[in-house]
DNA sequence: GATGAATGAGACTTCATTCAT
DNA sequence: CATGAATGAAGTCTCATTCAT
């Protein structure tokens, strides 16, 4: 009989290789051929392991974004000030942007046709990964700033994410302390100023 | 002999039935059985008006880009300040882009499998994108702004569509006057200032 | 209204086309498409003309063979001997050869799935076929030639098409006298001889 | 896993199939459903052993190529005389032929929409069949025959597969003695002269 | 009569899933 | 547990035939 850890291996592997495919093809497109082969394994057994395609789908989303928030909360705890938050966003979604980026456009395309149960489960990973920025902004921004922490992270994260992946598509070598300078540069002054600075900026 | 404009008709009709096929299902998942209800034609009759199902969907993003960026220009070319293009920026991408990002979406998984004729056509799609907001943002930036304008552009551009997209997943009725505020308040002060702004607010 | 001729024209013109296309692509693999833009007509007018494609295919046979039954006898009705028939077989069959094998390739595959009158039609037009050959053998095969006149038929014209055959597919230019003087050679000792010259050489 | 056995009957029962319904039907209006069905496999289990229907096409022909070959070259070493040669290119003929012939003749019209590697794996099949009665005949012609050794081969050949076809078409039960000794009769007596009695022939 | 846009049955092929080994 | 051969539903695309113009 096989040892628990061999076991946990085989999940982590077949995991690491769904990533791997479903990052480049997207899920639809994605073979249950290709994941066995690049696992390593016959592909029969992917379905020891999980249910059906769509299940590997979903639980490869929800440990990757838990580990994904997991890292960036640790971080975003030891931020100072604003512009910390900022540099720390822009550099670990440089990082792990490209990644989750394309897992996450498969999202809205491909959860439509699942079955309920997974539906509830995706959605509950998208609120998952918005937190991490809402709860590092509500700590920094000023009191009465009037946009809300939900769509003041959508702005920053849309911002960032945008940078890397132009960055990305252009060939460029990214150079991930220029996005964060850049990041700072134009986000930080909107992003410091309280109520009376808009009544006085409308003015 | 039918008259021209029917055929134009038709024409119009499939695209329309593919975006939105195309849109709520992204490419790999879209069936041409769909389109073909959905346009209330025949199956074969699609492929009289384009060969195959990747020239459809090219020959969609190209018709939609140029639409997009035609109707964007237009709209900049008015505007009188950054505020003011941060505000049509704000409405029109959230009154056009919604759908035209999702097409977006399909394009890094999709593409890698077309052959090369399509993938150049798509190359330059994604060039005509980028060039309003750019275009826009030469004329109002400080003449000494330090991020380079592809750079500010994809920033903006972010901010916006991940904005507006938040609005849309979570279901809200999207205000686009608030969200054209939103933007306005957070980037407006960080594109204001020039190089030596910069300078001030590093030391 | 078109005059008579006219009529007669298009039939002709739509065999002609139909001829080139079986002939190109045999029956299965030629499309209706290619008939009608080779005839110079539009594809519905293939159907004013000829009710079916499989129609068209056996009025095509009969057309031919009837033309071609109709030259041979002509021709092999002046031969003066047993070595003028062979020549004029070769020379004939050399010309028409190419065009009428594909077509004759076409119906042992394709006949079995038409309707039975076009499969009888068919069958005539094999008899025909058969006939001419058959004739002039009868003319000159000595009186008590053991082989039945059919079957000498079938060995005479197989030497011919698969001699012509091998020439065509190996590219080289057809020398036409030659063939019958090759064909002459090997065939006319054995077709020469009385039943005792059998008996003699068996003995 | 199944045994090296079982898939090698599988493949050969996939390869008989297709045989019977390629030979009946042509290449063009053959159907992989019915190969299928005829092989009691399901459809995708085709596509398990062979790519496509065209490459499944060559390797049936290069197969039924090779054995026909091997079979005829070990029996042909046998003969001691053009008679023994022309007996047995008779018989085996009319045993393996009937079915090769069929196929060869989807040949010509299929393999021009073939790729590149396919068509050069065809062209060597039709050298190969050509061989064996062309090595036969080197060995007893008369050194100084003057009808060069590939066409005299074609005329045996197409005289034998011709009379072999009537034969069939007319649905006559096939005595192949009977058409041995037809095919002797008529063709040894050309055979077997050398070019003294050409010029005597001709005088 | 002539046209050719439209149709839809049916072809080839793919791939998620199963199950005997 | 692990395998991978087998399955068959479902997809893309073709093309003979029809029919409104």
């Amino acid at each position: 009989m096989k040892n628990e850890d061999t076991l946990q291996d085989r999940h982590r592997d077949i995991l690491e290789a769904a990533e791997l495919v479903f990052t480049t093809r997207g899920f639809a497109a994605a073979r249950m051929d290709d994941i066995a082969e690049t696992a390593g394994v016959a592909k029969g057994t992917l379905y020891l392991y999980f249910r059906s395609k769509q299940v590997l789908f979903v639980e490869l989303l929800e440990t990757r974004a838990e580990e994904y928030v997991t890292t960036l909360d640790a971080y975003l705890r030891e931020a100072k000030s604003l512009a910390d938050c900022l540099g720390i966003l822009a550099t670990l979604r440089g990082q792990l942007f490209v990644k989750n980026q394309r897992l996450a456009e498969s999202i809205s395309h491909s959860v439509p046709d699942f079955p309920r149960e997974l539906q509830w489960r995706v959605w509950n990973i998208r609120r998952a990964l918005q937190r991490p920025t809402e709860k590092a902004l509500e700590r920094f921004l000023p009191a009465d700033y009037p946009v809300p922490p939900s769509q003041t992270a959508a702005i920053v994260n849309g911002a960032i994410d945008y940078l890397v992946g132009v960055c990305v598509l252009d060939g460029e070598q990214m150079v991930l302390s220029e996005v964060a300078k850049d990041i700072q540069y134009v986000l930080l002054p909107g992003l410091s100023r309280g109520r009376q600075d808009w009544a006085a900026n409308e003015s």
